[in-house]
DNA sequence: GAGTTTTTTTGATCTGGCTCAATAAAACCA
DNA sequence: TGGTTTTATTGAGCCAGATCAAAAAAACTC
């Protein structure tokens, strides 16, 4: 049995040539648990090179699938990012997460058939889909790809249930220290760089999602380069006091 | 194959006596997609009564489970109400949820191996365990046990999602108005009385979790009772008008 | 690369909900 | 049952963050 999955080993030289932004790599990415199997799979039963799992480009502002679409596929981030968002009654629309390089986007359709948010390419990024409908035939280790799919499930709601636990009662500081952690932490897990990074996310997006004006956003911001915490240039953040955000986060101060 | 659960047919003479609150049948309670699938596998091999699946009355205050527990079952509410909860750095404590009857506790634990929060009874209450270690052994219908799970930790994501996505940005009134319709839609889904039923929880525990004082809570219920909307016995809530509730919940004044 | 549009920054004002505080009402318990 | 503890209600004052507004900076477009 091969190391890499098949989305490194068939699709690395279509990579989407446009995207300026680091890659992550297979084996550090969400959907490696599955995409492993299916690698596994595939020397099996010889599946096509391309149904089950094709690498494609995305540009800024293109939607990968869209609220209340019929479920078909799980798709990771391979570069660049991603916010999730869902409309309101008051036509104005509620991020409800972003997705970056290494990160899932439609797991939580595979419950409920459709998809129940849109997602939207904050940049030219590129995802890995697969397509799940092609999965429940035959000869399948449909076992070991359950528990990948559950392991997956199961972080999704242990991370929403913390940010649940946190963000209701943090002031505006700590929700956007904790917002800067969060992604650096997260593109750590991936091996991405982690302590200077592109935020892809307008400030209003931020704000939308942490439930604070963008104003806000900006304000606090520039309060921390003052206090010498962050760098900020344009979207792009340098994390120069990294235990000083996380003091903030956790209130200590 | 029978009907029904092995939960009901075996265990409902067991039922907690001290529980005045109304129980919610097997058919309704959220265990069933995968309790329906024990009971066949039980048929077929023949699992010792009570192994797999327990029944038994839970204590006001008392926890079935812990954070960091090493997870080993899940539970569903047969009867009464509980909170989950994690602490926090300053010795207080964050409410995550409340669970009623009918609803389940503890998937989020399948995937980290631990409880990520503290489940605690508000009332005399009674719980289903399934014991889950005790499935991994051959002849079980593995495959058809993880969809049931992944259907579960699905909705348990959307939920969520629904969660974050609407409480960042309500005002106190959107909120209190939108955990009102909650708990009685949440309680029609199960077939229980729900448009007068009792909170079990406290005001601050409501305020906890929405992210309010426990005082604005109390002020908010008093004014929908005032305005007719709902009338208030201690902890014992009748929706009068529920497409009022429903109204100011969505924002539209 | 100049003109247009969008996003960000910064300032001034205003208000929803928190905090502190004091009763009042329930729940608990011996 | 009466006394104790916990929980709920109601009031007064204050402040974090929203909103409105306007200028500055980036980002697109042709």
């Amino acid at each position: 049995m091969k190391k890499g999955s098949i989305s490194a080993s068939r699709n690395s030289s279509k990579a989407d040539t446009r995207c300026s932004s680091q890659e992550v790599e297979c084996q550090n990415c969400g959907l490696d648990p599955i995409c492993s199997i299916l690698d596994y799979a595939e020397e099996e039963s010889g599946v096509p090179d391309g149904v089950l799992l094709r690498r494609r480009p995305v540009s800024r502002g293109e939607t990968i699938f869209r609220k209340e679409d019929p479920f078909h596929s799980l798709f990771a981030v391979k570069s660049g990012s991603f916010k999730t968002y869902v409309p309101r009654f008051d036509h104005t629309d509620q991020v409800v997460g972003f997705h970056l390089a290494g990160e899932m986007l439609g797991c939580e359709g595979m419950a409920s058939e459709v998809y129940p948010y849109t997602a939207r390419a904050l940049e030219n990024s590129s995802v890995c889909e697969l397509r799940l409908e092609k999965l429940t035939g035959a000869g399948r280790p449909v076992e070991a790809l359950q528990k990948g799919i559950i392991e997956l499930l199961g972080k999704e709601v242990a991370f929403s249930h913390e940010l649940i636990a946190s963000m209701v009662h943090q002031t505006s500081e700590q929700r956007v220290a904790g917002f800067l952690l969060s992604i650096s932490s997260r593109l750590d897990r991936r091996a991405m760089p982690s302590s200077e990074f592109n935020m892809g996310m307008s400030r209003s997006d931020i704000g939308n999602f942490l439930g604070l004006a963008g104003e806000t956003v900006s304000r606090v911001l520039t309060k921390f380069q003052k206090q010498g915490m962050i760098r900020l240039k344009h979207k792009r953040v340098t994390i120069l006091d990294g235990a000083a955000v996380q003091h903030l986060a956790d209130g200590l101060d």
